[in-house]
DNA sequence: GATGAATGAGATTTCATTCAT
DNA sequence: AATGAATGAAATCTCATTCAT
C-alpha cells in the first residue's frame, strides 16, 4: 500500500511545537499550562504526551531544533572561506533576520533563554555556535584581520551578546524592529564590531 | 542602660532580601520556596509576608533595587562631564566589577532578567539605563567623538547587550570570571567598542 | 457487548454534589475543607475542581439547585387557580416536608442561608419564591379572602419566615421533627397563618 | 485617690466591641480579621487579646450582650400581667425597633445567628426568650384567650420566626425599613397572628 | 492515535494568636 | 496598657502527568 500523502504531510508532532511556540511566546513558559498548547493546536491535552515526556521537553526540543538550524549555518559560514567581515555579516543577517521570519520562536527563545530547563540544555547546543564564533575571530586574527590584543572568546560573546540584546530589543518591543531595521542592525553592528576589532 | 546599637542596624527586611537572592543565585527563582527563603533568613516563612506582598514582590524588589543603585551611577557618569571614551570605561568598570562584588545577585539579575513576566515592572528601571547610554553617545556624536552613520540607540543597545552576555558567561561558568579577567574584559570591550564607533 | 447502564447513571458531579451537602450538614461549610469532600466522595480533592471552580462555588450550586427546585413548586402552586388557604398548605407541605426527604439538605440551607457573604447571588433565586408568596397573597386579597389592612409583602416574608424557624428548630433538635410532627405543624402554621390574614 | 472620671468613662472593651459590631456588620464574620477591628478602634491588633481570649469570643459577647438584653426585657413583659395580645406587641416593639436603634448590631445578629461558634452560644441564651414567649401563649391559652389546638411552642418558634425574617429583610435591604414600616411591621405581625391565634 | 477524567504532590498565602518590649 | 514583629498551622487551588477507554 502507498502511503497516504496527506498522513505524510500530517504532523501533529510539528503542529504541537508551533503551537507551543505561540502559547509561550504569548503568556511566557511557566505561566503556560499544557492545556493551553492543546487548545491552541486542538487536540486533547493527553495527546502532547504521546509526543513528549513532558511540557520541559517541548520546550527543550524547540530550542535544541533552533540551535540546530543556527548552527548548522554557523558552520557553513565558518567554512565558507570569506573574510571575518564577510562572515560576521552573514552570521547577524542570519540570527537577526530570524526576527522577521519566525518572530514568535524568537520571543520564546529570548525570554526563556536563561530559564532553568533550557539553560542546562542550551548550554550544549549553544556552545557549539559560540565556538564557531570564537574560531572564527580566532583564524582572522591569525590571518592579520584582527588586532593582536583581543581575546577571541570575549569577542565571539561580547559580539553574540550585542546581536541578542537587538532581538530582545525587538521582542519586547523596545527597539523598532521593522524589515529596514533589521537591515540596518545588521550593517551597523557588524561595521561597528569589525571596525573596532580591525588590526 | 546604653541603647544597644544592634537593635538600630538590625533590618530584617534586608536579611529577608540577602536571603531570597543567594536562593534564587542557588536555585533559580521559580523553584526557590517562599519557605527556601525564610529557613535561609532563619525566620518563620509568614514573617515574609510582613515586609512583602508576596514572593514575586521579592523578586520585583531585587531587581528594582539594583537597577536604582545603577541608573544612579550612571546617571554622574553621564553628567560627570568627560569624553565617551572614559565614561564608557567607568559603566564598564562599575557594570562588570559588581561581579566581583555581589556575584549571587548578579546571577539572579542575569537569570531572570526581564525576560520574567513577574519583572515586566523592571523595563521601567532598565529604561534610564538605556537611555543614559544613549544619551551619552548620542553627545558623544555631536561632539564629533563619534562617527554620524550610527544609531545612538542600537549602539547603546548593542554595547549593553555585549556586558550582559560577559555577566552572563561569568554566571554560568562559561568564562573565566576571576579579578583579572574583569578588568581585561572591562578594557578589551570598551576598546573594540569605542574604536568601532570613532569618527 | 451490551452498553453498560452503570456508566450511563453515572454522575461525578452529583455524587460530590451530594457529598458537600453531607459534609457541610456535619461540620458547617466552613469547618469543611475540600479535602473532606473529596474523601466524603471518595475521589481525589483535585477533581472537584474538574466540576467546581471553588469550594465557594459548590455551596452556591447546592443552594441554586435546591432553590430552583422550590421555586419550580411555587409556580405551580401560584398557578394551580386554588383558594389561598390550599396554596398556603401546599407550599407549607412542599417547604417543611423537605425535612423528612433531604434532612442533610435542609440542614445547610438552614444553617449557611443567605447571611453568607459567599451566596449572595442567592437572593435573586430566592426572591422569585418570596414574589410568588407575595403575588399569592395580593391575589387573594382582590379576590376578598384576606384582609384589606395587611401588606401582601410584609406578609409573604412573616410566613415564610414563621416555616424557616420551625424548619431551623428541627435541624437544631430544639423541636420535634417526626413524620407526625411536620404534618401537625403545616396545619397549624397554615391554620394560624390564615386565620389571622382572612377577611 | 479618687477615681478618675476621665478613666471611669473610658471604656476600651466597649469601643472594641462597638468595632468589632461594624466590622462584622460591613464583611461578616468570618472574612472580618482581627486587625480589622483593631484598626477600626484605633488600636494594636494585640490590644484585643487583652480583653477577649479569641476572635470568636468577640462575637459570643456581641451576641449573649444583645440577647440578655433582650431577655430581661422579655421577663419584663412576661411578668406584666398584661393580655397576650399586649405582651406581644410589646415584644415585637422591642424586638423590631431595635433595627432602628442598633441596625448594624441587628445586621450582624440575624446574618451570624446560624454560624457555628455562635449557634451554640445562641441555644443558651436564646432559648430563655423563646421560652419566655412559649409561656405567654400557654398561659394565654388558659386564660382561654387563644385557641386550644395549638401548639404553645410551635407557636413561639413561629412568632419568633416572622418577626425575624422581617428583620432579615430590612438587613438585606429587601424589605422598606423605614421609621414608620417598623411601627406598621409590628401592628401587620401583631394583628395577624393575634388574630390567628385567638380563640 | 486520541480523549479527558482522575490523581495528588506541592506551593503560596492568610491570619489568629503569642509575647518580648 | 499597648504595640506589632514573629510564628506556624492550615487550607485552597493548580496543574503536570497518567491511563482506562
Amino acid at each position: 500500500m502507498l502511503p497516504r500523502l496527506a498522513s505524510a504531510t500530517f504532523d501533529r508532532r510539528g503542529e504541537l511545537l508551533d503551537a507551543a511556540v505561540r502559547v509561550f511566546a504569548r503568556k511566557g513558559f511557566h505561566a503556560s499550562r499544557v492545556g493551553d498548547i492543546a487548545e491552541e493546536a486542538g487536540v486533547a491535552h493527553g495527546l502532547l504526551y504521546h509526543y513528549f515526556r513532558s511540557k520541559d521537553e517541548v520546550l527543550e526540543t524547540i530550542f535544541r531544533e533552533a540551535w540546530e538550524r543556527l548552527a548548522g549555518e554557523t558552520d557553513r559560514i565558518e567554512s565558507a572561506g570569506v573574510p571575518l567581515r564577510e562572515q560576521l555579516r552573514r552570521f547577524a543577517r542570519i540570527y537577526l533576520g530570524s526576527w522577521l521570519v519566525t518572530p514568535e520562536l524568537i520571543a520564546v527563545l529570548v525570554r526563556e533563554i536563561a530559564r532553568s530547563p533550557a539553560v542546562d540544555s542550551r548550554i550544549d547546543e549553544v556552545r557549539g555556535v559560540f565556538l564557531s564564533l570564537q574560531r572564527m575571530v580566532a583564524a582572522a586574527q591569525a590571518r592579520g584581520e584582527v588586532r593582536a590584543d583581543c581575546n577571541p572568546q570575549l569577542a565571539a560573546w561580547a559580539l553574540y551578546g550585542a546581536l541578542e540584546e537587538i532581538l530582545t530589543g525587538w521582542v519586547l518591543g523596545q527597539l523598532p524592529g521593522e524589515d529596514e531595521d533589521v537591515e540596518r542592525a545588521v550593517v551597523t553592528v557588524v561595521d561597528v564590531a569589525f571596525a573596532g576589532l580591525a588590526a
